[in-house]
RNA sequence: GCCUUCUUAGCUCAGUGGUAGAGCACUUCCUUGGUAAGGAAGAGGUCGUCGGUUCAAAUCCGAUAGAAGGCUCCA
């Protein structure tokens, strides 16, 4: 190698600078560095671009460094671009197995990737998985390379017209010439800007994990394709992993748990989405709610409560009944009036009619009206899901009216409500949204747009100095003010909004609220929407698969069972439980005629957190021998020591 | 609402054309047992519902209700 070769430099992460010659790909970079990499690179991160291991690497003009970063399995960009380039595979099976079908898209997502495939009629289902998951892995096998071509966007639609693809020519439409590509590997080829892994070679295990209708585009207006969700690994065991962990998580689904734990159900008779609270779930509901009341007792907030249903008027007033109207149950009529009620969708216009009870003077604001209100929605049927989406749920709302200075105060108030209830209940993992109106669709929202820019600001505001980490979305608005969305995942990984908080300035127009200032004139107060939980509904559910079921003591529908060893120490059992009632302890004496390991093992299962075990000796001492739940033994100990170490246990 | 799949005892599930089965739970009896399942017996289902094909349907076909995973929607 002479000097002359060597004008490729290249910035490694570490900070180290290594020459190669003029192009060189990232899989050169990579064998100069050991070979063992060289075999795990999937992609090149070029000066922060995702390009082909493969590619040659262009030698900058003025002979700066490039930056490279070699990608693996181990990066997040690497598992994309290898799910990608699975994608491909997919489709490639599936041609070679239903010759004629017709192709979408397929893209990787956050677990594999998916392919929408336009079957025409033909019958594709799980049946159907082994034989393409076989023959995904008999190509991959052959380790056929993915070979990056650049086309014209005449011989693109050409290549398409010809193999008869309408959905590529569709995309082809939005691209500008000169910026297409297309990637192939063995007997198949595809319109994509890449990039992908070398070869097929890298694909070691595949599965298909379901088949799912999807609109082409995501409208619903346009034809319904096949989405087939797979994924792929680099090892066989890998995949075995991921599916010991997703059977793991679906241990802690609120559904299996909230039938196994008996705290809520459904019933057909009933209806879909409309829950059914035990006695279990309903006590530790009731719970929670006491839970914020106290914090909000704290935080200067009134209770109030209002109906279940509200005149159709009053939505039609807040724009709910324009915008929701049909995602509504429909209005009640009464027999001889023919007046319209409407089950409430939602609490403010209630509470906007309270706020309206009686003059008001800049003195009286803040003005903070709380309730657990329940509300009902017409949502679709498809999207019912156990108690994360619903069609009567109880939302932990509050209106706080004040003056357009204190809305930046009052918002970083509710700020710090929101964190403290997340906070209290081990809520770690989840991300603050910033929801946007979406500026090209105006028809969605009410309000000028610079009540908008106003309440956008203040949103922002407020965030960045409780130094909120915040994402923005545009177009995730509610249609009468942006938001501040917490989310949270679920045991699956699925993103559900917890709490929100709102700002408004449409809503007081629409109502007319006003407020006597300083200066004797009328003032129009702003309106703050929030909620903590969001729904108790979907709350709990989450609740429910962060804890798997094993909630904070506080929070326990039965905090003890007490466990006689045998019927001769039911009188000391009974004692004991009123005993411990009187100290506002709840739980359950356990009778049956069983062994005591069998009353442990139940008690384990049903997840109580005390187990106190009285027997002969505990009867004449006057103790219990106390068990805590997946811990074990604790010892004996007296019932005043039991209570202290109880009351210790269950501060929030 | 749309696509795919599913629905058998209280729960978890087996049973693919010849009129239903297991484990757990439940009831009764025996057992009075000290830290994760003691033993025995019993009871329990018009196989989601309605209709069709068939000599015969849990099983095949259609409709309908509910559930699951997605899509669209989500105040």
């Amino acid at each position: 190698m002479t000097t002359q070769d060597i004008q490729l430099h290249v910035a490694l992460p570490d900070g180290s600078i290594r020459d190669y010659p003029a192009g060189s790909t990232g899989l050169d970079v990579a064998l100069g560095i050991s070979e063992g990499l060289a075999r795990n690179v999937l992609a090149a991160k070029i000066n922060g671009q995702v390009q082909d291991a493969t590619r040659p690497i262009e030698v900058p003009a003025d002979g700066s460094a490039v930056t490279v970063q070699l990608l693996t399995w181990n990066d997040l960009e690497g598992k994309s671009t290898f799910w990608h380039s699975s994608a491909h595979l997919l489709a490639e099976a599936l041609e070679s197995l239903y010759p004629g079908i017709k192709f979408a898209i397929g893209p990787p997502i956050e677990n594999g990737f998916y392919y929408d495939v336009d079957f025409e009629g033909k019958h594709f289902s799980q049946e159907d998985f082994k034989k393409v998951e076989d023959k995904m892995l008999e190509l991959a096998r052959q380790k056929n390379e993915y070979v990056r071509k650049a086309v014209s966007k005449a011989d693109a639609i050409a290549y398409f017209e010809e193999k008869g693809d309408p959905y590529k020519i569709d995309l082809l439409e939005n691209l500008a010439d000169g910026s297409i590509t297309f990637y192939t590997q063995g007997g198949f080829t595809d319109l994509c800007r890449g990039p992908h892994i070398p070869n097929t070679g890298f694909i070691k295990a595949a599965k298909l994990m379901n088949v799912a209708g999807a609109y082409w585009r995501g409208d619903e207006k346009n034809k319904m394709l096949t989405r087939i969700y797979a994924i792929t690994f680099p090892k066989q065991k890998e995949l075995d992993e991921y599916l010991v962990l997703l059977e793991e998580a679906k241990k802690r689904d609120h559904r299996k748990l909230g039938k196994e734990l008996e705290l809520f159900a459904f019933s057909e008779k009933v209806g879909q989405g409309l829950p059914l609270w035990l006695p279990k779930g309903a006590l530790l509901r009731e719970r929670l709610e006491n839970f914020l009341r106290r914090a909000q007792v704290r935080a200067g907030y009134s209770p109030v409560v209002t109906p279940h249903i509200g005149s159709k008027q009053l939505y039609v007033t807040s724009g709910h009944w324009e915008k929701y109207g049909a995602d509504s149950f429909q209005p009640i009529r009464t027999p001889e009036e023919g007046e319209e009620f409407m089950l409430k969708p939602m609490n403010c216009p209630h509470h906007c009619e309270i706020y309206k009870t009686k003059p008001r003077s800049y003195r009286d604001l803040p003005l903070r009206l709380a309730e657990f209100g329940t509300v009902y929605r017409y949502e679709q049927s498809g999207e019912l899901h156990g108690l994360t989406r619903v069609r009567g749920f109880t939302q932990d709302d509050a209106h706080i009216f004040c003056r357009p200075d204190q809305v930046n105060d009052e918002f970083k108030k509710v700020i710090d409500l929101v964190l403290y209830v997340f906070k209290s209940l081990g809520f770690s993992d989840y991300s603050a949204q910033v929801s946007l109106r979406d500026p090209d669709n105006g028809t969605k929202y009410i309000g000028t747009d610079e009540n908008w820019d106003k309440a956008e600001t203040a949103i922002i505001e407020a965030a960045n100095e409780k130094g909120l980490k915040t994402v923005m979305e545009k177009g995730e608005a509610a249609f009468y003010g942006p938001k501040l969305d917490f989310m949270v995942r679920d045991a699956l990984g699925r993103k559900w909004q917890l709490g929100t908080i709102q700002v408004d300035y449409n809503l007081p127009e629409r109502f007319e609220l006003e407020y006597t200032g300083a200066d004797n004139q009328k003032h129009r107060p702003v309106m703050i929407h929030r909620a903590p939980f969001g729904s108790l509904e979907r709350f709990i559910a989450i609740l429910i698969e962060n804890t798997a079921g094993n909630f904070p003591l506080w929070l326990s529908p039965d905090q003890i069972a007490i466990l006689p060893i045998s019927e001769k120490y039911e009188t000391y059992a009974n004692d004991l439980f009123f005993t411990l009632q009187e100290a506002d302890i709840r739980g359950f004496v356990d009778l049956r005629d069983e062994k005591i390991g069998r009353k442990i093992r139940d008690a384990e299962v049903a997840k109580v957190p005390f187990m106190l075990i009285v027997g002969e000796k505990e009867a004449a001492e006057g103790t219990v021998s106390v068990r805590r739940k997946g811990e074990g033994d604790l010892g004996s100990m007296t019932i005043a020591e039991f209570t202290a170490l109880f009351q210790e246990q269950v501060k929030v």
